[in-house]
DNA sequence: CGTAAGCATCGACGTTCATCGATGCCACCA
DNA sequence: TGGTGGCATCGATGAACGTCGATGCTTACG
C-alpha cells in the first residue's frame, strides 16, 4: 500500500536538504516521494517562531547572527539553535560562520521554489 | 515574554479557521499572532498524506467524497476522516454533505491567501 | 596560557500528533 | 421497519516535537 511507500522512505533528521520538491501542489499525479518532500518543506515553517525567524531573516538585508536572533524569540538559545536546524535542515536558510558567531540568511532559492509549489497553476474561481 | 503571547493564543483544534494570516513571510514586523495563524496553514500542509489530499483535490474537476480518497491513500477511513478534518479547520477545505455522502473540494481563496503569504515580495537574488 | 563568550549538542520532560480498531450516528433502501 | 453502508468520533498507543538546563567545543582576547 502507499503508507509502506511512506515508511519506506527517509523522513529522519539530518538528511540531505529537501530536494525534488518542486512540483505545484496541484500538478498531475503527484508522486509520493513528492508529496513527502512538499510536506517536509510545509513543517518546516509549522512552527510560530520558525515563521518569526524566516520573517526576521526576510526583513533583514544582511545575514543574522544567533546572538541577535535570540533576544528577538524571547527563547532559550538551545531552542534557537534547534529551530535554525530544523531550517537548515529544510533547505530554506543557509549558514556562514564567522569566527565565533553563526549568521543565518534565508535561501532565496528555496524561498522560491515554496512559493512555487503553493501557487495553484490553474487557479481560476 | 513572546513565548508568553504564543501560549495565551488559541491554537487548539476546532477553531474558527485560520484567519488573519494574509501577510507574506517578508512583511516588515511580524506580529505574534500572524506568526502562529501562518504556522498553522503551513502546519496543516507538514503532513505527506495532507500534501496528498490537497493535491488529488486540485487535479480532481469536482468535489470527491471519503469513499474515492479513502482507497487512493492508502489508509483508513478513520484516518482520512483526521486528515480531511485538519484541513477543514486550517480552512484550505469546504465540507460538502449530499445525503450519505461527504464531499471535499479545495477552498481557492485560501490556496491563493497560502501562495501570497508563501511568496516574498521583494525576491530579488 | 588561561579565561570568557558564542553556539551546538545532550538528556529529560511534557505535549502534540498520526494511526488504528471499535463504536455511534444518520441517510438510504427493500 | 429493519438492515446496510458511509462517515465522524472515541480511546488507546507509539512516535515525534518543542522546550529547557547542563555541558562541551571552538574561537577570541588578555
Amino acid at each position: 500500500m502507499n503508507v509502506d511507500a511512506y515508511d519506506a522512505m527517509d523522513t529522519k533528521a539530518t538528511p540531505a536538504p529537501v530536494m525534488g520538491c518542486c512540483a505545484p501542489l496541484d500538478a498531475p499525479q503527484l508522486s509520493a516521494e513528492e508529496a513527502v518532500a512538499t510536506a517536509a518543506l510545509f513543517k518546516a515553517l509549522g512552527d510560530p517562531h520558525r515563521v518569526r525567524i524566516v520573517n526576521l531573516l526576510a526583513v533583514a538585508a544582511a545575514p543574522v547572527c544567533v546572538c541577535d536572533l535570540t533576544p528577538s524569540l524571547g527563547i532559550t538559545q538551545p531552542t534557537v539553535s534547534h529551530h535554525l536546524r530544523k531550517l537548515v535542515d529544510a533547505g530554506l536558510l543557509i549558514r556562514e560562520q564567522r569566527g565565533t558567531w553563526a549568521y543565518y540568511a534565508l535561501d532565496h532559492v528555496a524561498m522560491r521554489r515554496l512559493a512555487g509549489v503553493a501557487t495553484l497553476t490553474g487557479d481560476s474561481s
